[in-house]
DNA sequence: ATAAACCCTAAACCTAACTTTAGGTCAATA
DNA sequence: TATTGACCTAAAGTTAGGTTTAGGGTTTAT
């Protein structure tokens, strides 16, 4: 089994030129070629995979490219490699928690402006908030405000 | 109240040019001027906690931007903004579900290099993973997988 | 009165992560 | 046989989101 440039491009939809760039720039290496014409295996899938699933962490390229390399040396990185992916474990819960800090804001907003709508006018709703706005709506507004 | 450009820079802990920045690229609008020199108001300070937040949640600079236009021209915009926050939750939920489908990869290949730690040999345990692999740690595997 | 600590602008520079361009090979189809 | 469609490389170009540089203006402490 192995596949063409092209069907690695269908299947995780990134573009033909993109895989090539990872290629250059040494996020796969052991890639198989015949005729010049690369072909990858079940593993190179995987490579792959793991790389989308670490940019989609905001990983960059180069550290990507780090733990890449650590693969290829073998056992002595084990400590290193674990390392790697207990800190990203941790960046990654994070991101969630800022996300979801974020969101309070992003669902005070979509309260907001429903109101506005409901009034015609935000002056309106901005000049009387308090009259409008229920306790929760307020909690969410101070909540989202608090981390920094 | 109102504020320098480096207190502000400080409490929300950007740097003096990125707010030089965000205000040639007319984020800041309104911004008062002393003399030549910037002085934020608590209205301005709240436009930016809102960017800060917008990027957090990777709104690029000209959708914000976007937005602080609508503010700008009143109410007849009031939809549009509803439908921009709207539409920002849902993309915020969805980072939110992807970051946790990354993180059961990060788990695993947390266990992953504990275990090879633990014997000396990542090869060692790739040979006889089934023997290794708890229940769930298969399943995590695997649901990592899924979503394409 | 001079140096430190703020503030200002315009314009050049930088980096990451791609994408596009220009030119070429090879195999299969009309 | 010629054209279509996949593949290839090297190198230049692009975009976002800043940062740095060079030059200059106030105010404040010593």
């Amino acid at each position: 089994m192995a596949y063409t440039i092209g069907e690695i491009a269908k299947r995780f939809n990134i573009s033909i030129s993109t895989i090539r760039y990872y290629d250059k720039e040494g996020l796969l290496p052991n890639i198989k070629r015949e005729n010049g014409i690369r072909k990858f295996s079940e593993q190179d899938v995987e490579t792959i995979f793991i790389i989308e699933c670490l940019k989609k962490t905001n990983v960059e390229l180069k550290d990507i490219k780090r733990f890449i390399t650590m693969v290829k040396q073998g056992d002595s990185t084990i400590d290193a490699r674990l390392n790697f992916f207990k800190e990203q474990k941790e960046k990654t819960l994070n991101k969630i928690k800022e996300l979801k800090t974020a969101l309070k804001m992003l669902e005070y907003k979509e309260w907001y402006y429903t109101k506005a709508q409901e009034l015609g006018s935000a002056k309106e709703l901005e000049k009387n908030i308090d009259l409008y706005r229920p306790k929760e709506m307020k909690k969410l507004f101070d909540s989202a405000h608090e981390q920094q």
